[in-house]
DNA sequence: TCAGATAATAGTAATAAATACCATTATTGT
DNA sequence: ACAATAATGGTATTTATTACTATTATCTGA
C-alpha cells in the first residue's frame, strides 16, 4: 500500500463516518454513490489492506459476513444474536493480562479481541 | 434438537476427542471414516445445533472457516495469524466485567469471546 | 515535465463456505 | 405396531470472498 487512490481515501472516509460496523457489501453500496464503477474486489482488497495497516478493525461475526470498524482506539463490542447489530464497548478497563499471557506462553500478542455475545435491550423486549 | 441421531452422537464424539479445533471440513472426513455418506449438511446442521445448546463452542477465525471447540469450559484462544493454528488459554482469571457491563448498558450478555491473535513461538523463529 | 516502472483498478470468472430444499429414513410416545 | 414428525442424504443454490488480467493511475528521477 505505498500509492495512493481516489478509491482507498473514498473507503476509509465511508467507514470513518459511520459508527455502524458495516460489512463489506455496505461499504461498497455506499462508496458507489461517489464512485459508481468502483470494483467489489477494489472494496475487498482496500478493506484488507486499511485493517492490516491498522487503519480500521476487522471484525468476525459467529454465522455472517466480515464487518469492519472505523474506530481504531481501543474498544470492544457487544453483538446482539438476535438482530445482529454491534454496539461498542468503550471506557471500559482493557484487559490487561497480555503481559502475563506473552510471558507464559511466548506467544506474540498484537492485536485482542474481546466480544460480548447475547441480547441487546430492545430485543430482549420482543423476547417473552 | 429433540431426537437423538446417530451422526450427531458421531460428530460430538469427534469433536469432543481432540483438541484441536477443527472446522467443519475436517469433522466431515472425520466422522465419515465412521459413517462413509453422512451428508455435509448434516455435519452443519449439527455443529450448528451442538453451539447452540452449549455442547461446543464456535469460534470464527478472521479470514477463513469457522472452527469448533469441543472444550466447553471457560476458556479463550490464541490465534496465530501465520500459521492459523489455535492455542487455548486455561487457567487465566475469566474476565469479571460483565455485571458492570450490563448494569451500565442493559445488554443481556450470554457469551464472552476473548482473543489474542499474533504469532506462535514457532512462527516467530521462522520471521525475518 | 515527461517517460518508464509498476501499484492499483474495473470487470469478470472462479472458489469456498454455508445453507436451502425435499423426498426418504429413523426415532419417539402412545 | 403405528402414526407423527425430527433428522438425514444428496443435490442445487446462495453468499462471501478471492483470482485473474488487460487497462489506468501514480510516483520517481533524469
Amino acid at each position: 500500500m505505498s500509492r495512493k487512490s481516489i478509491q482507498r481515501d473514498a473507503i476509509l472516509r465511508v467507514i470513518k463516518n459511520t459508527d455502524s460496523h458495516p460489512g463489506a457489501d455496505w461499504v461498497y453500496a455506499e462508496v458507489r454513490k461517489e464512485i459508481p464503477n468502483i470494483s467489489l474486489g477494489t472494496v475487498y482488497r482496500n478493506l484488507r489492506l486499511l485493517a492490516q495497516a491498522g487503519e480500521i478493525k476487522e471484525l468476525d461475526i459467529p454465522g455472517g459476513a466480515n464487518r469492519f470498524d472505523g474506530i481504531n482506539t481501543n474498544h470492544h463490542h457487544l453483538v446482539c444474536e438476535k438482530c445482529g447489530r454491534i454496539f461498542d464497548l468503550d471506557k471500559f478497563a482493557d484487559i490487561s493480562i497480555e503481559a502475563e499471557i506473552q510471558k507464559k506462553t511466548g506467544f506474540q500478542i498484537r492485536r485482542q479481541y474481546l466480544k460480548f455475545v447475547g441480547l441487546c435491550t430492545e430485543c430482549q423486549k420482543h423476547e417473552e
